[in-house]
RNA sequence: GCGCUCGUAGCUCAGCUGGAUAGAGUGUUUGGCUACGAACCAAAAGGUCAGGGGUUCGAAUCCCUUCGAGCGCACCA
């Protein structure tokens, strides 16, 4: 909004002097020692006027310095060589929109002026298979993004989608009928070793891996002893599944899976066929997303095997389906990794061919791979997956290790800072990048990191708990410290359109460290207690209260709780 | 073979819808607690933005190319 206003007032300035401009837009300054804003427009109609960009910028210039409201705006407007436009605001225009902020978070924020509904697929872990780092993922990005989009006044609706119906089930039921278990031995335990010793079998014996198979066939089609057992090995997972992402702060509006997407199957089927788009190839049944324009080959997507058995894309298909009929969302975001983008873009285009929602609502948002050390996917020294329970364990230890007094906070405390401490290593990082996991290195718990930022919330909190908060401010601003901390508060709104208009988080994480930074630079400056100046001590207490209500809500927009003490 | 992604300080990463002197953290060297919390602050050192070409007044950013790394390509999810 800031920039909006900034940005109108300079187009005005170059409409009265007849110069066209279209796209102008002021951008925050790179050269912060210089000015708070630059606009470099004048190099850019200096080649349509046949002009000098010297001799534009200074002409939009000098009209901008002779504006009557100028003081509203404008501490300084000044023109530099090549044709850079240098602005610095007014005092009073900082603080007439801090206190604007004050009164309502989100005055400066272009919130939606329509709602639109966003269903958010995230989190889709495969029920029986061990939850592992690389689940973490799409926990912390997909909360992140669900939670910026109802800040920005959408409607968000978060579906875990499991992956409750595929091959997996088949070899895991498998795996209990050999072993002649009981419904009630199935456990979590017994489910971390049967999976990987079957995919391991698969792999080798091409009989079992048929016969596997064909029990999910058989449990898709309704058979009663397969449909049991499914629903223990369901049961058993999700519960477990459910404590993990309780941990890390994960909300699902819906716990659905791909099994409720069969009822819709038959649908898209019938859709399709009407499209005349499913054809039969080699006994199944595909649909073919290459186009005309395509320069590059796209293979078909895969809907029906020869077997008669339904695959991933297939009720990737039929939720849409379901998603239509019960949500009717503008958009429906996948939160995936980004190893799957070919799969995502052969459903998208099926999903338009078949008239279920056009490819434009539908985007995949894929994430890197978590890597250890060496730069490869991230195992333990034996070689397994390593187990999330186990890394938040290690994260809770470390973290106390660190400081003598840390023994004796509550489990409740170290929890939330563990779990800041994994989200912030997470989330700084671009999301569509691999990145790699060093717990010793993330559990550091000074620089940028999660327990920087919870560290000056809390410092800050004492001092307004000591010193009183205050509801009026001046229009005076004291010291650069003070300058410095001011602007970056008016930035917020920014660095949250960019991530919701981007859906990466990091732009919010990174935000959220510079306005510390900025706090820490602040308070170690500029001593409060004991201050003769009461206007100016008023004043400083006013923005340390809205830069806590500002870090409050980035973290909340990055899911980090925080704790009482620390 | 076809395609996608990536290469920025010793290490881990931002910056990429083109703008001035490429930024953080960490590590190294150094200074600051009788102090609202030193889990902090300040300073130094560290870069041919993988190489080459092009577009532009201007390129880490856009285009082409070479090299290097990772990943994906029909009955798994």
């Amino acid at each position: 909004m800031i920039i909006e206003l900034l940005s109108n007032i300079i187009k005005e300035t170059f409409n009265e002097l007849n110069y066209e401009t279209t796209n102008l837009r002021v951008i925050k300054s790179n050269r912060p020692d210089l000015c708070d804003f630059q606009c470099d427009e004048a190099f850019k109609l200096a080649k349509s006027y046949h002009k000098n960009p010297i001799e534009i910028g200074e002409q939009i210039t000098d009209h901008l310095n002779k504006r009557p409201d100028f003081n509203e705006y404008f501490k300084e407007i000044e023109f530099v060589k090549p044709g850079f436009i240098n602005i610095k605001l007014s005092d009073k225009f900082i603080n007439k929109y801090l206190k604007e902020m004050n009164e309502n978070i989100k005055s400066l924020l272009r919130v939606a002026s329509k709602p639109e509904t966003f269903v958010i697929d995230f989190g889709g872990a495969n029920v029986a298979k061990p939850l592992h780092v690389g689940h973490m993922r799409t926990i912390m990005v997909g909360e992140s993004i669900q939670r910026t989009i109802q800040f920005m006044g959408h409607k968000t609706i978060g579906d875990v989608h499991l992956g409750d119906y595929g091959l997996q089930i088949g070899q895991v039921i498998y795996g209990v009928l050999r072993d002649k278990l009981k419904d009630e031995d199935i456990n979590v335990l017994y489910l971390e070793k049967i999976y990987p010793e079957m995919s391991g079998i698969c792999k080798e014996d091409e009989k079992i891996k048929e016969d596997c198979a064909e029990i999910t066939k058989k449990l898709q089609e309704g058979n009663e002893l397969y449909h049991r057992l499914w629903r223990r090995i369901v049961e058993v997972s999700v519960a477990d599944i459910k404590k993990n992402y309780d941990f890390l702060g994960a909300n699902f509006d819906y716990w659905y899976g791909e099994s409720d997407s069969y009822d819709y199957l038959s649908k898209v089927e019938d859709k399709f066929n009407q499209k005349g788009i499913l054809k039969e190839s080699r006994g199944a049944y595909i649909v073919e997303v290459q186009t005309e324009e395509d320069k590059k080959e796209i293979p078909p997507l895969l809907f029906k095997k020869s077997n008669g058995a339904y695959l991933y894309a297939s009720t990737d298909l039929g939720t849409i389906e379901q998603r239509i009929e019960d949500f009717n969302p503008d958009h429906i975001l996948y939160v995936v990794d980004s190893r799957q983008s070919l799969h995502f873009e052969q459903v998208f285009r099926s999903s338009e061919m078949g008239g279920l929602i056009p490819k434009s609502a539908l985007e995949h948002l894929g994430y890197g791979t978590v890597n250890g050390e060496d730069g490869k996917p991230y195992k333990t020294r034996n070689g397994d997956n390593p187990k999330l329970e186990g890394l938040f364990e290690q994260t809770r230890q470390l973290f106390i290790s660190k400081k003598e007094s840390n023994k004796d906070m509550s489990l409740e405390d170290v929890n939330k800072i563990a779990n800041a401490i994994l989200k912030f290593a997470d989330l700084q990082n671009c999301r569509e990048k691999d990145y790699i996991f060093d717990l010793n290195k993330f559990s550091d718990v000074s620089g940028k990191t999660g327990p920087y930022i919870l560290y000056t919330y809390l410092r800050i909190n004492k001092i307004l708990k000591e010193e009183g908060m205050e509801n009026v401010l001046t229009d005076c601003i004291y010291n650069k410290y003070d300058r410095d901390l001011r602007l970056k508060m008016l930035d917020y709104p920014t660095a949250v359109e960019t991530a919701f208009e981007t859906r990466m988080p990091h732009y919010i994480a990174e935000y959220v460290y510079n306005l510390c930074v900025a706090c820490n630079i602040f308070y170690q400056n500029n001593h409060i207690n004991g201050m003769e100046d009461e206007t100016n001590k008023k004043d400083w207490l006013y923005i340390l209260a809205l830069s806590n209500k500002i870090i409050k809500e980035m973290l909340n927009l990055l899911a980090i709780e925080i704790p009482s003490v620390m």
